[in-house]
DNA sequence: CATACTATATCCGTAACGGACATAGCTGTC
DNA sequence: GACAGCTATGTCCGTTACGGATATAGTATG
């Protein structure tokens, strides 16, 4: 099932599937903020401390996925004309993708919920809270 | 990168690299008892809400990736001779498995983290803590 | 007796991914 | 001033992962 499809189901059926992890941490990376590709790849490497490597590849892939989808959306934003990189693209979320990030999100606070009931976590301490 | 690729660069450089999902899911349903694939398919579907449905390729692709790169181990319990499905093959996660799946929760929640500090969710109230 | 569910497993087309490569400007330094 | 390293965009292509169809077969329900 592509991006397009789960965006399709989103919309039509109310259901939502899991995003590929590529796509989420790229969603992620834009609701605090619009940025340009390079931008992406540096903010999920913060996000994600240092553990998610995006390669250019994935990167630009999953952007001409999600634009097609219409999770994301390129910026009007433009550089100050002084430091002219006029090569940059800025994207920022949209509603369908701040949807489709939220419910993603759900799953993962979900799943974390379940991994404690699990006791998967070390025990935390009373001023760990 | 396969999945022997990520378990190999656990053991020997200490760093974690994400699993895919279906490893994920599949680890997760392990870490409350034996299962037979069958088994592990319904147990996704409940830890997952119905979100994430498995389809029996991705299932046994992605089983015997995680027996080659030693994270599952097959069992050696085998059902009551009296209601004898012999065919089912029993999974239990081992050491190593324990050890990617604890590595990859902890990544979930940290990024629960960074998405409550967006206010990516939904304000909680006291009662709600 | 047909339908649905349990159960395992393979096959194959599609989707996603990652790294190499091409290109190019800018910065710092030896 | 040459050279390394970083920013920046983007394509190409081989590999990996995924999902659904299919095959097979037993059990249970109506």
């Amino acid at each position: 099932m592509s991006v397009t499809d789960i965006v399709w189901r989103m919309t039509t059926t109310n259901s939502n599937p899991p995003l590929t992890p590529a796509v989420f941490h790229i969603l992620l990376s834009l609701s605090s903020g619009e940025r340009h590709g390079y931008g992406i790849m540096k903010q999920v490497e913060v996000d994600s401390q240092g553990k998610v490597n995006m390669g250019a590849g994935t990167l630009y892939g999953s952007l001409k996925r999600m634009l097609d989808a219409g999770l994301v959306k390129e910026s009007d934003k433009r550089v100050d004309p002084e430091m002219d990189d006029e090569r940059r693209i800025y994207y920022r979320i949209t509603g369908v993708g701040k949807k489709a990030l939220a419910a993603e999100l759900e799953r993962y606070r979900h799943i974390v919920g379940v991994a404690k009931k699990l006791r998967l976590f070390p025990e935390t301490f009373a001023y760990d809270v």
